[in-house]
DNA sequence: TGGTTATTTGGCAATTTTACCAAATAACCA
DNA sequence: TGGTTATTTGGTAAAATTGCCAAATAACCA
C-alpha cells in the first residue's frame, strides 16, 4: 500500500483520537446534533466544541448541513460505531 | 457512557494514527512479524520501530513474544483489520 | 437598520508526540 | 568469558495538537 494512502487512513484515526470527537460520534449514532446540542453536555468553550467538529468534517466522518442559525451535523462514516463498540468489548475484557 | 471510559478508548485510537503504526497493523493481520521483518521494511531506525511497537503494545493491541534473540508481535484486536478496510473503501469513495 | 443568537476563525501558550542518537539489556556463540 | 546480534530505553530538539479568548460571520427578529 502507498505511504499516501497510510496517510490519509492515519488522518482518520487522528480525527477520532479525542475524547470529546469520540463522545461528538457516540451522539452522532443515534441522528444529526445541532453544534449547541453538544456544547450543552460537554463542558467546554463552544468555540473549542467546533474546532473539534471541524477536524471531524475535514476528515470526512461527518458532514454538515446549515438551517437558519443552527449547524447541524451527521456522521456518514457508520463505521466508526461498529469498531467503537468492539473496542468497548475489547476494553471491558480486560 | 464515563470520561474514563473516552480516555481509554482515545487511547486505542492514538496508538493506531500514525502511518508507521498502521503499517505494522497492516503486517500483524496475515500473522506474527518480528521486529528486524519491520526494521527492514520501513526507512525508519530501528529504535524508532520499536517505539512505535510499545504504543502498540501498551495499548492492547499487539503482544509480543521473545524468542531467542528476537522478539515477535502478534495482532490480537483483530477488529481494526475491519475498521481499516472500511477506512479504505472510504477513500476510494472520494 | 440595529441587536441578538449560533457558529466559525485567528492567535497564542501549554502540552503531547515524534525521530534520532547513544547507551543499556539480553541472548546467543566462539 | 568476550563479542556479536536483536531489541529496548533515556534524552532531547522539532513538530503537531489542544483549549481558551477575542473577533469575525451569518441568520434572524424588532
Amino acid at each position: 500500500m502507498s505511504k499516501d494512502l497510510y496517510r490519509k487512513k492515519t488522518q482518520i484515526f487522528k480525527a477520532l483520537a479525542h475524547p470529546t470527537r469520540l463522545f461528538i460520534i457516540d451522539k452522532l449514532e443515534n441522528g444529526e446534533c445541532c453544534v449547541c446540542e453538544f456544547v450543552n453536555e460537554l463542558d467546554v468553550d463552544f468555540s473549542t466544541v467546533s474546532k473539534h467538529l471541524s477536524v471531524l468534517k475535514n476528515a470526512g466522518i461527518i458532514i454538515d448541513e446549515k438551517r437558519g442559525q443552527q449547524v447541524y451535523y451527521t456522521l456518514v462514516m457508520r463505521c466508526v460505531c461498529t469498531f467503537s463498540h468492539c473496542i468497548e468489548t475489547f476494553l471491558n475484557k480486560e
